[in-house]
DNA sequence: TTTCTTATAGAACGATTGTTCTTATTGTTA
DNA sequence: TAACAATAAGAACAATCGTTCTATAAGAAA
């Protein structure tokens, strides 16, 4: 129903605003309801349509949908993006696009133009995860005798060996004990 | 508390997997403790050091802290970014980080390769805020006749003009008429 | 060791939760 | 118009919530 939408979007407010979806009870008062129950079937409805979900401890969760915003197929459309109003949801969503694993993430600054043909800038922020396994290929982060650095990991001759993404850069085919801290999956860079 | 940080670490699995945090009971469950009077304690810990918060409903909610992830240092001293660090190593959030304006930024997939050269590649991710004034050298989104692209605002014979940062890319000198939407202020990748 | 502090367990509590039911209202279609 | 479906109100319910208390266990400091 139409009117299901402004209750979504009171929703979504309320979640940007708290980062949490509010009781029954609550919701209420944020959408202008009277009865609890009303706000019951309008949650039923919003799961059905894939809105939100339950979690096992028959919390309302939002799901995938509830973050979804007009953006880039209507902004190639309509010639014209679509501007961003529900904005720390989108920014949470920036936080969820780049970050898989929470618990396994670091954030490493990049350090030289090394990786320059690869488009990863000094100054740029790595984004890695340490729990990920690595293979041929991969950019990864290394830990060479104690110094740090970002580098494409390949097989050579037989061993592993950190390729410079820079014609200037020579091939580092570690001697001392290394080992790879984490594999690069993100990468985020600031402008002005 | 050293623990606390483990918990932490749990709690923020566990709003990845269902972007909502568990009552006392599941956290039990979750955080391996037996009483939710622990839990109590721990939430009451985590609120005093800024990780979560309580919404006027007294629901639970995540809070700033909770979605920094650690930061190496630039200059790793110990050799090695360890990331489980008991004393407040650096950290930050991603989302922060990138987007200063919630209101006036925009998201917008980058398509094509006439960028190349400033590093940033076919589907990274733009971020633009569309509140920003704008001078020669910024990289922009315009809108020229409907069709949106990103460029580098120059100067050329004393009017605007786009630059592709890709040689093979001609300078674009708008005719019809056009607008720069946003400024660039941001960039982000993902691999795998 | 002993003392002191912090963290956890366990039980009990009232408050609030989401659910379910019936009844009224609204909107739509024939 | 009448008939039907969808939506909302209102009340009642057991289940679960977060809180609070005391008691025990684990660590840290002296």
């Amino acid at each position: 129903m139409k009117k299901d939408f402004i209750y979504l979007a009171k929703l979504q407010d309320y979640y940007r605003d708290h980062r949490v979806l509010p009781s029954y009870r609550t919701m209420t008062e944020v959408l202008g309801l009277a009865s609890k129950s009303a706000v019951h079937a309008l949650i039923a409805r919003l799961i059905d349509e894939g809105f939100v979900s339950k979690t096992p401890d028959r919390r309302i969760a939002p799901s995938d949908r509830f973050f979804e915003r007009p953006l880039a197929q209507s902004a190639v459309r309509a010639g014209m993006p679509s501007f961003v109003e529900d904005s720390v949801s989108d920014s949470m969503a920036v936080d969820h696009y780049l970050i898989d694993n929470p618990t396994h993430s670091l954030l490493v600054p990049v350090q030289g133009d090394s990786m320059i043909n690869a488009g990863i800038h000094d100054g740029d922020i790595a984004i890695i995860d340490t729990m990920l396994s690595y293979k041929a290929g991969d950019i990864v982060i290394a830990d060479i005798a104690g110094e740090v650095t970002l580098k494409t990991l390949v097989r050579d001759e037989g061993l592993w060996a950190l390729k410079p993404e820079n014609p200037d850069y020579p091939l580092i085919q570690p001697k001392d004990e290394w080992r790879v801290v984490g594999v690069l999956v993100g990468l985020m860079r600031k402008y002005r």
